[in-house]
DNA sequence: CGACGTGTTGATCTCTCTCAATTAGAGTGG
DNA sequence: CCACTCTAATTGAGAGAGATCAACACGTCG
């Protein structure tokens, strides 16, 4: 497979993405070191990994994760084109968390003081970090949320509409045609803190309400607003409302 | 009360901080602009506010939480002397978050693009604060693995043990004489996702094991062994055991 | 002194987990 | 083409951790 050069990255064009100037591209092209590509349910980076290198997803989806010695396992968040990963660890240190592909995909290798010389050399690039450091932090508040607070019907119905939300806003139409969905229930059951039958008959009962579609591994959104209501998740900005007493 | 010029910040003697150049502490009291004190169970920030400026955390604690609408509320992490606030929010967005006290507080106040200014004018200080969030968000990581995977005995142990830890770090005895705590049991249910009774009966079960106390509004950890095996906390950087089948 | 916040404990109730078994592909090898 | 194996999805039944409901104790405070 021959590497794209980050000027024709097709992450770039997507209207999520900012736009760069030619230097902060050339500057990204030098720190790049490679493009490694992974089969779907292989490891990028393994839990408890020392000196793993800073990485961008390019294509595909994957998970970062976190394991108890028994064997439970939590999935933090689910990754997709354009998504960081590696920020968290220090040179050094152990990575606190792994991460394993749902597809086959892409990455982008960097190397390791990338993040330093990309803060050194272009401080805007470096405040994008930052701030999209802080994004990825707020997904998994809103996990958090979840797992927490929020009853097993509740929790699908969020993890639903944030994935599909995600995931439309990397292709073309919107999500019209329904996104990829690669996650087996497993995943959703490790990504919500439930069990895997328990998610499996939440699953289905949703479905069979019509709120929702897992065919072919596509996920079609069949009733956007009762998966909202389910949710509580409010439009953008607006404050919660709190209860009147 | 009189404000602390930066150059005598009473945190930058700890070791738990990096050392900075005189012009890196210039140019930091630059961008500050007051100092505010709030009351315990204050509200700093409310969920959903715009345009909330960028805090530290000179003394006191506090918490991030977030809320449904019918008021389930979880904690999404515990703030401690020297964290930020509010790197999250893009300029003009609204707080995904609340932030209140738990204790009497002092906050560092910066201006707006604070952050954007430390970033352009010291590249080396946005990236430590680049580090700064990925670690808060390694936080939020381990209270997601708590919540999702852990039973309730579990939960409480290891948020017993990070508390503890973060809070002994702040002191010179490195918590030989215990360490404040603050939290009502109520805090303590929101943050781990439990109900408020179960947290007061599993919170008891353990204190009477003799694994830990809570007297006074301070925290003593009678037995972190044990504590510690509860929690399948591992030592920093031993990659965890997996199941042997 | 009554109101309120916090902690405590007992008694149910229920949501979710665990255990068990079945079905439906997809891939492999003979 | 047909066993055979594996993974993922599905469904039923019983069990249990934790939620909810209800009281009460204790200290603080106006």
């Amino acid at each position: 497979m021959t590497e794209i050069p980050c000027k024709q990255c097709p992450l770039r064009t997507l209207p999520l993405f900012l736009s760069n100037t030619a230097q902060e591209i050339e500057l990204v092209q030098t720190l790049r070191r490679r493009q490694q590509t992974l089969a779907a349910g292989e490891t990028l980076i393994l839990e408890g990994q020392t000196d793993a290198p800073l990485y961008t997803l390019l294509s595909g989806w994957a998970f970062r994760f976190k394991t108890l010695s028994d064997g439970r396992r939590q999935i933090l968040n689910f990754l997709l084109a354009g998504d960081f990963i590696g920020v968290q660890q220090k040179m050094g240190d152990a990575s606190a968390h792994g991460v394993v592909t749902l597809t086959d995909s892409v990455f982008c290798v960097f190397q390791r003081d990338a993040l330093w010389e990309l803060h050194r050399q272009s401080p805007s690039m470096g405040f994008n970090i930052t701030w999209l450091t802080a994004h990825e932090e707020s997904l998994v508040d809103d996990t958090l949320l979840s797992v927490g607070r929020r009853s097993a019907e509740e929790r699908i119905a969020t993890l639903l509409i944030l994935l599909f939300k995600r995931a439309a806003a990397l292709q073309a139409d919107g999500g019209a045609s329904g996104v990829p969905f690669p996650l087996t229930q497993q995943h959703v059951a490790d990504g919500l803190g439930l069990s895997l039958v328990h998610t499996n008959k939440t699953l289905r009962k949703l479905e069979r309400r019509g709120l929702h579609q897992v065919l072919d591994g596509r996920l079609y959104m069949r009733d956007v607003k009762a998966l909202v209501r389910l949710a509580d998740l409010y439009g953008d900005g607006r404050p919660p409302q709190r209860p009147l007493v």
